[in-house]
RNA sequence: GCCGAGGUAGCUCAGCUGGUUAGAGCGCAGGAUUCAUAAUCCUGAGGUCGGCGGUUCAAGCCCGCCUCUCGGUACCA
């Protein structure tokens, strides 16, 4: 087989890793390494820190440190945290190194000189104070659409539109507080376009075996047409831009970032380029699914483009996971981070690496809670694994003194149950090859469940008091059982596993001795054993949700921010308006929108329709029949082809959610506001 | 609006190029058992495979329309 080398998304070092991380991109590659290595494979597994971009220059300056201060601080607590989980890198290095800023320096200069960029000057904004151009994130404004302040030069938060920052209205400069105004800059673009012919043979024709996921979005991709990329930047923060005109400016993350992969294995080996140039070297890329893009086509592009290198063969990406319902969010504190974990279950890394697997979102999003944490714990961890283990030694120890007995000869019994471990064999081994690692584990763990049946078929503590010669032979199966375990749980729970030779008092054992029933010879001694995992009770689980619910509540405590006041308006302006407390009496939700519902309100004048932008915080049933203030004298405007004659007023809470403004006590419909 | 992925038992998910009574784990019910962290083993209940229509001898799987979730992208207020 050929040697494989594995890349692992790198982490941006803003903040610390959480297990959707973990889940979607270094277990899994994690265990692919380990089953290649146990396979005896050359293999290579590099990761990183992601160090450059705006987010980490924007945070700095907002704790008053350098860029190198933040990517300093979180780039050791994220090497400790994949270390700590027993995430075996051959290298994890970061992007800030001097190894890669030569290397991402001089890709870019191969590229520039083959020709490969397109230069284009386009009109950027520039604070004259700070004297620098400004990136769409260091601007606010007003949004044009949604006329809300403090929108972001890409996106408004208020309305959640993205933004050009020439849209804005009254920009700032978010450094200086000062105008920005628009002066020409250059850049290099990667044309994506020339690229278009070769990805569409490559990807959609070459690579047909792809995830589901990833060819379905490289597709869509491809099919609206690639556009140049632009492959530098006007900041400070980044690897310089290594060629004449280029001062000032930076490569853009995105482009620097995979080059790191590149950089990790130079560090590591004088031997790099068998990894990325020798056709007999395979690359997988895992990520998520929110680097699809950038792996599939992007990189490649690049890769090709420089011609020296070596294309992926696959991008196994997994979706995201969510985390008790909602979205894993680092800036609202939305997650389970790996440091905090191990803080507050020590020694149980093999319990979550458990978990993520068993539930990984592999085809679909998938939601961590930590009721099925402990139930994965207790139910299968204790119950299967855990049990199984320690009914095979502890029978050893009473029966024959922690010495393993010889098998005299088989029944059919004993040789379909041998029989099985070499079909689970297959299985496993054919789910890892291809990357279906929730179902490997199950496989894995059928180890377990095929020794727990042939137990309690067999009931060697019956069978003792009639045919003591027989129970050697069932416990010497049960012993070789438990060796299988070792092996084929090796890359999901190593710590455990680990453990488990210990008390076995055996040492690794490799992948081919899988499905063998003579992996512990007779006369051998076992040691003392102890339990491999323990329950994780009620109390434990409730305090990590408590936990999660504080932090949800003082997230929308924390997080508001009232709106500035408008500009004062006349008594006679706000007189002009006229609000009224109406009924609803009818609701229906306008099809084919997100928002909007129409409402037949009785306002005491008049029965008339209105459309409202509510429907994702109510259902049509339970606003019926609800008092409302509704502006009646608004100028009627047509949504969605349905004429709405006037506005309900709402209050926009904390964490957007709306509430009506009713009379404390019903009033009669028609009653005024003022 | 357009593109992509997903919607299968209470929960989490498998279902190969369409082919006999649609599967697994967990949960639940009943039974067996006691070596084991009341763990294990066996049996069972439970599904109009998102909805409607079509192609076919035959559809969860193919086609069309609709609907919901997630993601990308575009545009309008």
């Amino acid at each position: 087989m050929k040697r494989t080398l594995i890349t692992t998304a790198l982490p941006y070092a803003n903040g610390p890793v959480h297990i959707g991380h973990l889940a979607g991109v270094y277990v899994p590659a994690d265990i692919y390494a380990r089953y290649m290595r146990m396979r005896g494979e050359e293999v290579l597994l590099v990761g990183g820190s992601d160090e450059h971009g705006v987010p980490i220059t924007l945070k700095a300056k907002n704790e008053g440190v350098t860029p190198q201060d933040i990517v300093d601080r979180y780039h050791g607590i994220i090497k400790k945290a994949f270390a700590d989980f027993g995430i075996t890198f051959d290298v994890y290095s970061r992007t800030t190194s001097d190894t890669h800023y030569q290397v991402s320096s001089n890709f870019f200069k191969t590229l520039y000189e083959k020709g490969e960029f397109i230069e284009k000057t386009s009109e950027q904004y520039y604070d004259p104070e700070a004297k620098q151009f400004l990136a769409d994130r260091y601007i606010t404004g007003i949004c044009p659409h949604c006329k809300s302040e403090g929108a972001y030069g890409d996106q408004c938060e208020a309305c959640g539109t993205s933004l050009n920052a020439t849209d804005l209205i009254d920009p700032k400069s978010t450094i200086s507080g000062a105008k920005p105004e628009l002066k020409e800059t250059k850049h290099w673009y990667l044309p994506l376009d020339k690229y278009e012919p070769f990805l569409k043979q490559w990807i959609l024709e070459d690579h047909k075996e792809w995830k589901p996921n990833v060819y379905g979005q490289c597709k869509s991709w491809i099919d609206m047409g690639l556009q140049p990329r632009a492959v530098s930047r006007d900041l400070d923060w980044g690897v310089p831009v290594p060629i004449e005109g280029g001062e000032g400016k930076v490569l853009y993350v995105w482009f620097d970032a995979p080059i790191g992969y590149i950089s990790a294995t130079k560090e590591l080996t004088p031997e790099w380029e068998k990894w990325w140039k020798d056709d007999d070297t395979r690359m997988l890329h895992f990520i998520g699914k929110d680097n699809i893009v950038f792996h599939c086509i992007v990189f490649p592009t690049m890769l090709k483009a420089h011609g020296d290198y070596n294309l992926p063969e696959n991008v196994p990406a997994n979706e995201f996971l969510n985390l008790e319902g909602d979205k894993i969010s680092t800036s609202r504190n939305w997650a389970v981070w790996l440091h905090e974990y191990l803080e507050e279950f020590p020694g149980k890394q093999d319990v979550l690496r458990y978990v993520l697997t068993a539930n990984a979102p592999e085809t679909k999003d998938n939601d961590f809670t930590w009721k099925d944490f402990q139930a994965r714990n207790n139910n299968e961890l204790v119950a299967i694994l855990g049990n199984f283990v320690n009914r095979a030694l502890v029978l050893t120890h009473k029966y024959y003194g922690g010495e393993v007995p010889a098998a005299g000869e088989l029944t059919d019994t004993d040789k379909a149950t041998l029989a099985e471990l070499a079909t689970t064999k297959e299985k496993l081994q054919k789910a890892l090859d291809t990357y279906h690692f929730r179902e490997a584990l199950f496989e894995a763990m059928n180890v377990a469940r095929i020794g727990n049946k042939y137990i309690a078929d067999e009931e060697p503590w019956k069978v003792v008091k009639t045919d003591p010669e027989r129970v050697k032979t069932i416990m010497n199966i049960c012993l070789q059982i438990t060796a299988n375990c070792t092996i084929a749980l090796e890359s999901f729970l190593p710590f455990s596993m680990e453990k488990l030779r210990g008390y076995l008092n055996v040492d690794a054992l490799a992948w081919e001795d899988l499905g063998k029933a003579d992996l512990i010879p007779a006369g051998h001694t076992i040691n003392k054993a102890d339990l491999l995992f323990e329950k994780i009770e009620d109390a434990t689980i409730e305090a990590q949700v408590q936990k999660l619910l504080d932090t949800k509540a003082a997230n929308e405590v924390d997080s508001y921010e009232a709106a500035p006041a408008k500009d004062n308006c006349s008594f006679d302006d706000f007189m002009k308006m006229d609000i009224r407390v109406g009924t609803i009496l009818e609701a229906e939700k306008v099809a084919k929108t997100k928002k909007l519902m129409k409402l037949l309100v009785d306002t005491g004048i008049d029965k008339r329709t209105v459309v409202s932008g509510i429907a994702e915080h109510y259902t049509a049933e339970e606003v019926i029949g609800k008092q409302v203030s509704i502006l009646v004298n608004l100028e009627p405007r047509k949504l969605r082809g349905i004429e709405s004659q006037g506005m309900i007023l709402m209050a926009e809470n904390a964490d957007g959610k709306l509430e009506f403004i009713n009379p404390e006590n019903e009033v009669v419909n028609g009653s005024s506001v003022s």
